[in-house]
DNA sequence: GTCTATAAAATGATAGAC
DNA sequence: GTCTATCATTTTATAGAC
């Protein structure tokens, strides 16, 4: 057959890859399963990648890319923080529910890194550019809004990622829109609270920051 | 050897199962790694189970018990509501310090679950059941503080399941400490927020209980 | 470089001796 | 009822023809 750059069969087998695990699990994400999914022999599957652990680390770095892609088109604008928190949510939420299945794979993929010692890592660094991302963004309302966060922003945005985190999973297990709905409003007036104008001094009446 | 009851032989491969999934992931859980640490012959474990996955389907339905069982020991009490509900995440957050690759079997575990077409209802009863015990837990809470709910307790409910799911994950990514006790923090506040003294009359200036 | 064919190992399930 | 030995399939990985 026709010759194809190696560095391009990488990407078609990752991307098949995602797509196997998205339909049926890392458990379904055979060589065999992802090779006949990207259109290739089983062979050219080894010829690329050393091993199947090899790619499965190589799709875990990618589909950090790809959220981050996803979720961060373009900065949200509003007149009020917890409308712009909420808008933010309720775009992930969009995502999740167009594509229940890809959202289900990032998690089934977050727990199959924790089990490697050599992918662990990978997702620690994952989830820190979640945090990273969910920090960039309340900051950027913040500042918008001539607001300034209570707490650390780094604080808040590992709050907002397991919120986010959370109202994932319950969503994908009994798909309940009014539910999902529910935890959006939660999250966003919980979060806004965290918020202050920066006239009004810090007050530390309850510095209630660190219990551990 | 000697004569084991078949009811007996099941529970030891079901408690074995969730070890091994424990230790190595869903993807460990072979029917031959899951009777050798149960210590029996592969055969002991077909004559007991149809197959693999009857002994999976079984094992999610026995971890929901379990958690109830590890959870609800004795009710919390105190005379601040967000000291109870802090407490009360925090009786969790030692359990999910105390054995991490449980709580992240039962996540694996979900999401298996999920994967399967008769197992996705065990997940959905399995959620049910953890919002029935927080719903209980809340409403006991509430009560015995002389407090009612403002809003619904099965929404209450379900923001601190997914609260605690989330939780979960970030954790198990960077076992970062402080950050737990910073969500748990967050989450006992907000959601004691939810609570009102029953005196003052039911304002319906926002009548947001239901949107289902 | 590409692909067919096959080796090597792991896994689910069972037969049949005891 | 219990367990050893084995089958049948699946899966990872590679050899070798083209």
């Amino acid at each position: 057959m026709a010759h194809i750059p190696a560095a391009e069969r990488r990407d078609a087998l990752v991307q098949a890859a995602l797509r196997v695990v998205a339909e049926g699990g890392v458990g379904a994400a055979t060589t065999r399963a992802i090779a006949a999914e990207a259109g290739m022999p089983l062979a050219s599957f080894h010829y690329v990648f050393d091993s199947r652990d090899d790619l499965m680390a190589h799709l875990v770095t990618f589909v950090v890319g790809q959220e981050e892609a996803a979720i961060l088109p373009e900065p949200i604008v509003g007149s009020d923080l917890q409308e712009v928190i909420s808008a933010g949510l309720w775009r992930y939420a969009d995502l999740l529910r167009a594509d229940p299945l890809r959202e289900q794979a990032m998690l089934e993929l977050t727990h199959y890194a924790l089990r490697s010692a050599d992918m662990a890592d990978l997702a620690r660094r994952q989830y820190e550019h979640y945090f990273s991302l969910a920090a960039s963004a309340l900051t950027s309302a913040a500042t918008h809004l001539g607001l300034v966060w209570d707490r650390p922003v780094d604080e808040v945005a590992r709050i907002l990622v397991a919120l986010t985190d959370g109202m994932t999973i319950s969503w994908l297990v009994d798909r309940d829109d009014a539910a999902l709905s529910d935890i959006i409003s939660f999250a966003a007036e919980s979060v806004a609270r965290f918020a202050r104008t920066p006239e009004r001094a810090h007050r530390d009446e309850d510095d209630v920051t660190r219990t551990t």
